[in-house]
DNA sequence: CAATTGATGTAATAACATAACATATTGAAT
DNA sequence: ATTCAATATGTTATGTTATTACATCAATTG
């Protein structure tokens, strides 16, 4: 998919993703932009929604919040299934794509007839410089 | 990590898990426990942390639901990563372990010199039955 | 210009999870 | 058996995340 134009609040919302150092809350996003003119959490919903659409930014559920994706420019859509790493710490986060995880996974489904749609991994733990 | 003898309430909360057909939320399962005494949530979260601990219960991050693990009297903290493939029309959860996606995923991690402590595979999708 | 579509604004509420504090139970050491 | 510590439990309140319902606005198009 190729990403539209982004409407005034999916800017807004895509801005602070992209300059926040890790993945935020949408009730952190909303507060960011209290002074953009935000009151409610629909906005930040309703605008996060067609990002994750459009592969720009990605939803991790584990800690419930929200990430600009790590290859600008590019469609992440296109690149299969994307693992993440995420310090517990310090919040960073990193993307992983892996050809041959995919492909086991989606064997394993397809062996059980299971029809995927949407595939989330994602590692918690600590990065290096938290570890040391 | 050999499971000790469950508590009143962790047995209670493991029992509804166990003959429940798929997953359930926290406040589901203190619905069903509202018979037997249960009042609040924290109820049933202590319960779900120790039986999480014990392994003999899984967190679905995705769905925000905990389903019993489908390895009766087996400790699944010893078979690695498991991945759960959970239809998102009737619920039902499938368990996987696959030594070669553990590995992989372990093996860029190890690269990038971060220390995991918990990994999530989710796959959502549709089952056999209602795919078709 | 009406009609449709997509975006936005606002209030209320639902759903998920934890903090703080009190009490009770259990089990080990004396 | 009694004391002590550790664990489990009960209760209230609150914090956090997400959605429903409904109204309005703006751009496009027939």
């Amino acid at each position: 998919m190729t990403t539209p134009q982004l409407t005034k609040n999916q800017s807004l919302v895509f801005d602070v993703l992209e300059k926040a150092e890790g993945p935020l809350s949408a009730y952190t996003i909303l507060d960011k932009l209290r002074d953009h003119g935000f009151r409610a959490p629909l906005q930040v919903y309703r605008a996060l929604e067609k990002l994750l659409e459009y592969g720009v930014v990605h939803r991790l559920e584990s800690i419930n919040s929200f990430v600009a994706c790590a290859h600008p420019g590019d469609d992440c859509h296109s690149h299969g299934i994307v693992a993440f790493a995420i310090c517990e710490s310090c919040g960073q986060v990193m993307e992983f794509h892996d050809h041959e995880v995919d492909h086991r996974l989606m064997a394993w489904v397809r062996g059980q007839k299971f029809k995927p749609a949407k595939t989330t991994i994602e590692i918690r733990g600590l990065c290096e410089a938290c570890a040391a």
